[in-house]
DNA sequence: ACCTATTCATAACA
DNA sequence: TTGTTATGAATAGGT
């Protein structure tokens, strides 16, 4: 490709194929990396060499990378069905919970006065209308005996919708193993 | 490395990440081509996006290339350890991010002013007085000009420790597999 | 998807 | 082998 492109074939040379074998390989594991970096993906390499040499590169666990590759792939010769199906759930849950996760944080800075700066102006309402309502129900707990309805402070519209409230209801747990 | 040479890490903006992540994951697997064929080595390439979709190349069965690898590496065992160990992995990362979200939702359900019948006297004055800070920052954010220290009631005392305070500190995605 | 201005990779050479 | 360099390839940003 350089001084005169070279054919795409093997070279005859020994030791400019050697010559060559090392500089490429480099550069592929260099660009293995690379990619791994700049896209976040999983990538692994593995070369060997004409005498077996091994050379590798991956930007995690390169067994986690093959047992993923074999399990994406031949979806489980050596492991059965079964244990396919309850990873692939184990691995989708987790992807649920993350979002969940997600989500409960986002709620809870926001109920605790944080990240407000993407909220219009009707939803820091409702948050502060929560906000009183829940400091209400407190105080009603701490004082059970002066009374039950001490709302220190409601500013504008007593109205709230039910729109943004905190959704707590989750399904909670491993995802379960269902085999037919 | 073109228009200004980008910095070697994750590339932030998702359409352009996308693109890179084509472009690059093309030469990748073109110079792997190329490399298994001018110097007759044995060169597989395995690639995850972010999103799980799967990429390869391989100059021999793929198969034994890994097989190959796990024999010159790990004497010989069998790849179904990796996948158990992999399962595991998921597994122990369901379980954390389960109790993640407990704790997550039983704080965000205290700040509700639900579940409040465990709490100790001290507990309660704990989140009344995060509840107060939580009105005073949102209404500091509506009403910016008109002050920034709205706080409208305070009960009792004004110290607050910061013992339960909720932590929304947290390691979100999915649990990697780690094989010693 | 297609264009280029650039940077990068590298074949030949020393 | 290791380093240099002229040149072809790859590609970031833009369209």
């Amino acid at each position: 490709m350089v001084r005169g492109k070279i054919q795409m074939k093997r070279i005859e040379n020994t030791t400019s194929r050697q010559v060559t074998f090392s500089k490429r390989r480099h550069g592929l594991l260099k660009k293995a990396f690379e990619l791994s970096v700049l896209c976040e993906a999983e990538v692994t390499v593995i070369v060997f060499s004409q005498k077996g040499r091994l050379y590798e590169f991956s930007s995690s666990d390169i067994e986690e990378v093959i047992a993923r590759y074999l399990n994406q792939v031949k979806g489980g010769q050596n492991n059965n069905i079964a244990v396919q199906q309850y990873m692939q759930q184990l691995m989708r849950g987790s992807a649920s919970m993350t979002k969940q996760i997600e989500l409960l944080d986002a709620s809870q800075r926001k109920l605790l006065g944080y990240g407000l700066s993407s909220c219009t102006s009707e939803e820091l309402q409702e948050i502060e209308s929560q906000l009183v309502r829940s400091l209400s129900r407190i105080r009603a707990k701490k004082l059970p005996a002066q009374g039950k309805y001490i709302v220190p402070y409601r500013s504008q519209s007593s109205q709230v919708s039910d729109r943004d409230h905190v959704e707590t209801e989750l399904f909670i747990g491993l995802p379960e193993m269902r085999c037919s």
